[in-house]
DNA sequence: CCTTGATCTGAACGGCTGTTCAGATAGCAT
DNA sequence: ATGCTATCTGAACAGCCGTTCAGATCAAGG
């Protein structure tokens, strides 16, 4: 039954993407099988494999597309202004994930699932971000705007209840 | 070889539950197999059966255990001073996560996992626990102590916070 | 010293795992 | 109308899974 109607990897590809993020979120990376993917998509699992070429990469895949995108959209132009700056960052975080609880749960929930090499490069993209809240709360405290001891442990603290929200 | 030194069963029940507790720590409870679990503990993954009746309640009390200690230990008498006794809460709380990171761990990142069943049981002893910090903020918020307006969700703050401390 | 009972081994069970691949299918280009 | 090729099926692979259990082992009690 290949082929039932018009081109299918356009339509495939994005479904196992979606299946597996929904998947993961909810049973977590291990307790999930290609099996129970490509039962949700509709195909056979041997399917799958022109798609990924392991299961560790679909993991891989769909928390690094996540990160990209975090990190696109948060462009850093220069803080002038650090109150509306920390604002402006807050609502975009809380917006942003608020948007995507899957892929947000899935991007702390499964870094130990990650090979070693995969986790260096998720690892990286999450400090860059973290950087930039570090940055804006520096400008913050150089400009005596906040009363912030060390913006460091601050930045953690932003980042924790920002975290937080999102589980409520 | 059985019975090679003394009594086994006093030796081996604990070591069963700590190589556990690493374990799924590291690895996650669904990573996790009874084999790995047996040659950690230095014993054929069989041996294992004499001391929980299956995977699923080696999971579960671990979490039941982990969160009865922690009840017990937060033994609440009445708010007086209310900032005080939320000192004295903050000061537990991240004393009794940081002695017992894999636990903690454990404790929120393994709750789905759980049976319905067991779940309802965890889920209901984290209330109860969170319950005790927002009758601290209620207090302090009735007395003018804290500027609160919302003592709920200030204690999910408070909490979001907590939490985050022990990842860092 | 002999029996009892707790403890563990080692093998086996059916079932599920990720992955591979030859062959079937069907839309598209010619 | 025919061939091409992307796409999918269905079966198979070796290996691991949680769990069970008969039989071996050995400390302790009589």
């Amino acid at each position: 039954m290949a082929r039932t109607q018009g081109s299918h990897s356009d339509i495939t590809g994005p479904k196992i993407r979606a299946s597996a993020e929904a998947l993961f979120a909810r049973h977590g990376y291990a307790a999930v099988s290609m099996r129970q993917i490509a039962k949700e998509v509709g195909v056979q699992a041997g399917a799958l494999y022109n798609y990924t070429p392991d299961k560790q990469s679909l993991l891989f895949d769909l928390m690094h597309s996540h990160m990209d995108q975090l990190l696109d959209e948060t462009t850093l132009e220069s803080v002038e202004n650090p109150l509306e700056t920390l604002e402006k960052f807050v609502r975009f975080h809380i917006a942003f994930h608020h948007a995507r609880p899957d892929a947000v749960f899935i991007a702390y929930m499964e870094l130990r699932n990650l090979t070693p090499e995969n986790f260096a490069v998720i690892e990286a993209q999450r400090r860059t971000y973290e950087d930039r809240l570090e940055q804006i709360l520096q400008a913050g405290q150089a400009k005596r705007v906040f009363a912030v001891q060390d913006a460091k442990v601050a930045s953690y603290a932003v980042i924790a209840m920002l975290t937080g929200v999102n589980i409520w």
